[in-house]
DNA sequence: AATGAATGAGAGTTCATTCAT
DNA sequence: GATGAATGAACTCTCATTCAT
């Protein structure tokens, strides 16, 4: 049997080096975010850290702030898509379920790869990153405010404001341990904490219907 | 009769003019992170907006950094401030008491300045500015945590843990607010769901005591 | 006996593309040095509307500066080409049937291509460029001294410096038609005026000899 | 009687050393193109030859295209003034007198400073040096436009076709002088070969009114 | 022959910081 | 204290050139 599976690394000549730089430039950027701040993340020092030349980052990204944006814009795909998942699999479940449900989905994401999200944390807001950054943010409050519709044990008045809050409440908590004002290894006790919140949270602002 | 007047730069002899400019760079870095992003905040553009010479921008900070981290500080203070005061006014009052004095005087105070709030929104992170936030931070949740063990009618388990979830479900919506992804209209809604959200979060996590 | 003879490129069936692909390189030179000026002219922009990758320039060419020298070149080959023919087909004429021929030829050859003439001024000069200029500028000197030596109606004391005014008298008044200062519409009227300044200066210093 | 004169190097304390170093640094700027062309001139070795920083050349031009432009305007502005001062001085003589004084201050201004003449002509063109030539020049012939218009012994039908014709047939001979395809020698030849060729130029167009 | 991704030296430009006035 | 011209290290970005395919 011939070489069955070849899945992500797919190459014809042309295009697999480049993906592959791609994602190793990505990955660079994100180290030296980590390692050196956003003060000391020199166009430069990605492409040393990624092995290539200077030249090679500017063949597939047009400046350092686009560069940036594709580093956000993937990490935040990975957030939304995980969010949109659990949404679409929670649809028609209970508010118990769901907070738990949620609530575990973002923070498991968000944790998962710790060094990107904080790697993203260091870096400055301004109009273009402000721009992904908002536009995915209300994709997901959208996508909760659909499941919070389809809840099989209450109706919530105004879902819309609903979503923000419950997203918005766990932004934070996330954001501490990332940054290390609570250490990683509470993060049990305050996700346990987090669906106690929501699920609470949700109670006491939709009208049961049952 | 000579020199009656002689506005704004009042000043008796030495100091006086001193404590003007040092407010004037702050709130003209302020003001110019506000407008032109961190990316362009440079110490020329700062001091002429502040009217003042570069020279004397350095004569009041030893560097770029120095000048950050007071603005960073000075802001945090009044974050700060407002909250130990309100920590103190509720000592021994109940849980629903508690959550709301804590959450509207925390809204308030950043809300209050969102221009500030929203510049510091935009700076990127770094070890010196860390290391100011984390400690603020956590004096806030000390603060919190020392209300919560004088709680009426209910105690806590893991207080600082309790401070930790409740500090953070505040921090995300504010966000939230200021960067716009969420309009600031809605303060008021989402002022009176994060009570909500925090007093049933305290009736959940604590042992009822009455 | 084999390899006679090679010279500019004439060739066999895998010769043929080079020779187009050698125009096509050399025409959008042209191309891009007027439509974007000498700065903006890089290998890379010449390629692109050549319709052929880098690679391909640097088969034909071995670098930047000779691709110059041979577009300069190929246009002062022309040029040359059209004020030797002229100088041949008047020899033994009259000092007024000169005048008017190589003024004619002159402007015609420069203006007929105006395109390509304009590229060329926008050029700067250096080393290279320069060499390739004065030796064809030079050799135009030359075809016009044998030419004055053959005048039929007058003898010249010193026909190299006749030639130099001569030919010089017409490089400016062209170069303003090309830059625009003065409108390619006048061209007409400044070449009779070009003819009669020649025609009298010709008649000043030539010693007649009917 | 105190300071009598104190012409160019005007100082107050704050100008001073700036138009000292505005000077300094368009001297080098000639330097630089003259010895190492122009694909050579950048404005680090600018500012080296100059003794000063980076820094201090982007005081004072905002960037390297205003810099040369600087140069070429104030050389030009040299060769502009020459012409219109001739002019002024020449105004109701003859023809005779005319072609001789303008022919020799223009030729006399641009060989009067060779280097920097032709620095000047080792810059590529574009649209904002074309510019200033184009404007400067214009200015040119307006002035020898109106000396024509006030000549004592003739009168020109189309006076503007005259100084168009005449101010070109100068520019190429000095070019070739300038560029070295004619030893600078023989300027003085060539001159008094320009002087005959713009007196009987302006003889054969002008008609005669004595 | 043709291609174009990769290279990396080097260019233009900025800006934190100093210091003579 | 206040000023702002001068500095120059360091950054972002470009582009001539190469070479594996």
């Amino acid at each position: 049997m011939v070489n069955t599976i070849n899945i992500s690394p797919r190459k014809s000549p042309l295009q697999q080096r480049s993906i592959a730089t791609v994602d190793v430039i990505l990955e660079a950027t994100i180290q030296v975010l980590l390692s050196q701040g956003h003060d000391a993340m020199t166009t430069a020092r990605v492409a040393s850290r990624a092995g290539v030349s200077v030249g090679s980052v500017y063949q597939y990204y047009p400046n350092k702030q686009a560069l940036l944006v594709a580093v956000i814009t993937r990490h935040l795909n990975n957030v939304i898509q995980a969010v949109e998942r659990v949404c679409q699999e929670q649809r028609g479940q209970s508010m118990a379920e769901i907070a738990k449900h949620v609530v575990s989905a973002y923070v498991q994401v968000k944790l998962q790869r710790p060094d990107a999200s904080r790697a993203l944390l260091a870096l400055p807001s301004n109009a273009a990153t402000n721009h992904v950054i908002a536009s995915i943010t209300t994709r997901g409050q959208l996508a909760i405010c659909d499941l919070l519709a389809s809840c099989s044990d209450a109706r919530f008045q105004d879902p819309s404001l609903v979503a923000i809050v419950m997203t918005g409440s766990l932004i934070g908590p996330v954001q501490l341990m990332l940054t290390g004002v609570v250490p990683l290894e509470r993060s049990e006790a305050v996700t346990a904490h987090l669906i106690l919140l929501c699920t609470e949270y949700l109670r006491s602002v939709g009208d049961s219907i049952i």
